[in-house]
DNA sequence: AGACTGAGTTCGAAATCCGAACTCAGTAGT
DNA sequence: ACTACTGAGTTCGGATTTCGAACTCAGTCT
């Protein structure tokens, strides 16, 4: 029930935005501290023009923002927002799901809770029932709620 | 740190998979009930090509299933597989940020807890803790652990 | 016979992606 | 003053993807 060419539902929106193979990349790679142009490029082995118009998109929907960081030769990076930052949960849940269901193995990060290094898992919570519950609880993911 | 050709750590291969504008769409297609070539069409919007190519690609990492549901004229359709199903987190994580920061906020969907109806949470959980936090304590999402 | 259904394929045009090479302002070394 | 280098991009042409629209093919319904 949702023709071609609408707006439609907000993650479709938001999916335009990150959804393609590059965007999450980058805010992984904003998260482990990577800020500049070069850098990005380096290590993400994207090519130039695609980073600069990813970048530029990522700016326009405010998950980095472009700062000014050196006058003499004006120079620019990146860093990533408060939105950016929130879209964390999303990424980890890639991670753990790669961890546990992608052939390729070669998984050189854990995941952990800071205070004390523990794996973390990732759980839903109802705080109505005070429960934490897995995926197959979950109800209503769609536009007619129907599961 | 990572070479451009390279296979690179899990989720880099994981959103090679799922990293598209359709991919986590047809998961959550599949999540809300949808089985069926033309109503993934229909629902998405998404040119038949391409939905022939993504169904194929789902179900070679294990996402979705084809299964043959009627054999006078055969025909299949596409169910989410148990990965497929464990993908719902992330998903939810998409859906929820998309609710908080993006513009379009025209969101249409709520997730909640299946048995009661209270819309869910997402969080951490630390099995020795028995805690559950949120992004802000998490370390270690890169190759090198430095948050 | 004719229309319809469901799961695709085939087509050519349009948009994206890519690597490699180039630009441009300023800095550092000799 | 000449050369090399840095960082953030832009330009180029070619390869790959994406798209909508129309077509196929087996079987069913009227």
């Amino acid at each position: 029930m949702n023709q071609q060419g609408q707006p439609g539902s907000a993650i479709e929106e938001t999916l335009r935005v990150v959804g393609d193979r590059w965007s999450i990349l980058l805010v992984r790679a904003g998260l482990r501290g990577i800020r500049r142009f070069d850098d990005f490029c380096d290590d993400l082995g994207i090519a130039r023009p695609v980073l600069t118009e990813r970048l530029r998109r990522l700016v326009k929907f405010g998950i980095f923002e472009r700062v000014r960081y050196q006058d003499k030769p004006v120079r620019y990076e990146y860093r990533l927002t408060e939105a950016g930052l929130a879209l964390s949960p999303a990424l980890v849940a890639l991670v753990r799901w790669s961890e546990e269901y992608s052939q390729e193995a070669t998984s050189e990060t854990t995941l952990v809770h800071a205070p004390c290094g523990t794996e973390l898992e990732q759980a839903f919570w109802c705080r109505s029932c005070q429960t934490t519950f897995g995926p197959h609880a979950v109800r209503g993911v769609g536009v007619n709620g129907e599961s």
